[in-house]
DNA sequence: GTCTATAAAAGGATAGAC
DNA sequence: GTCTATCCTTTTATAGAC
């Protein structure tokens, strides 16, 4: 249990960024509001406005908690391949959050969008993780050397973006396995003259 | 120039889908709005509900029109991959085109969507399409018989979404250019043991 | 930290005139 | 086919009390 001066504030917060997943599961993010995740949570609209200043920052928010978590479950200390697989693994298990992943970051895609420069950041982090999987991979021997790793890395990246979108559409869509195909697929044309 | 007594609706028709996008691309979906969209083809919002009931049915008509244009252009009287290749290229001279799938069809993957059902048909349709063309390459020798064919598909479909995507937060993506990568990869694993 | 109250805006939709 | 007028709903956000 924690203590101090920030303590219920904290869990309240933690509260609402869970609570906020359970909503926009259901309603999506366009419809989901913040009175009815207030109201899930025990408060009035303008009491979950103390903690988040804005619809925008509220999401921003949850998905940056998930990456923090994501990161320590699965990344931690060095990113590998399977650990990417991992994430998506665990994605299957959280609908509302791939939901607002992947309504909310299509959203903010217009440059003056409050999250824009989020994802922009979000992006290059998870771009750098995946280089860094690749190289270690070729080091060891895994992957060959004829290698574009930033066009893998943007395919990489797109398929597990595009997955997830269909995945909404149609769960037994097997996000994991056809990354893995598309990882096979690179580590061949790596060893290709 | 058309007659008969359905010419002034139909042109309206068109310019509204042609002006919806010019609104789409700046504000966004989720931001915009049918009366912007209706001031600026010189109608109010009533009048434009007169030739779409809803803001849902209007987005779905723009995309189907586009589909139906694409087809012409670039798919008829078979589909190839370079004819693939040819929409999403096309697709990078149209940021309200793309700005609105990325968002609108992230919006209709919950299934109460009013749009919903459009875009699972899409799915279906465009993934029936490609099917065709892997089974043509392979007939034609250009492609090996070690493809997952539906595998690839989902593959092809999933990165040109996740690929739009990304050019959306960023114009210099050259989506073609991962999208032929893809295909190298496809075509290589399809002659392997 | 949370509430009440309220603003203020905007959105989509409809009825009926022309 | 389009307008006027209007409705109703919903949403985010703020001010100030407790």
């Amino acid at each position: 249990m924690k203590r101090g001066p920030y303590a219920k504030g904290a869990a309240k917060r933690e509260e609402i960024l869970s609570v906020a997943l359970e909503v926009v599961a259901v309603k999506g993010c366009r419809k989901a509001s913040n009175r009815e995740i207030a109201e899930r949570v025990g408060l009035t609209q303008a009491g979950l406005m103390h903690h988040f200043a804005s619809r925008e920052e509220l999401y921003q928010e949850v998905l940056r908690a998930r990456d923090i978590r994501d990161h320590e479950m699965f990344f931690a200390p060095d990113p590998t391949i399977e650990g990417f697989f991992a994430v998506i693994a665990h994605n299957a298990e959280v609908p509302g959050l791939v939901r607002l992943y992947v309504e909310f970051s299509a959203e903010a895609s217009i440059p003056e969008h409050p999250a824009h420069a989020f994802f922009l950041e979000r992006y290059a982090w998870l771009r750098d993780g995946l280089s860094g999987v690749i190289h270690r991979a070729q080091d060891s021997g895994t992957i060959g050397p004829a290698v574009d790793v930033s066009a893998a890395v943007d395919l990489l990246v797109a398929a597990a973006d595009g997955l997830q979108l269909q995945w909404l559409n149609d769960h037994a869509v097997d996000m994991v396995a056809r990354l893995r195909r598309l990882w096979e697929g690179i580590v061949a044309v790596s060893h290709a003259a």
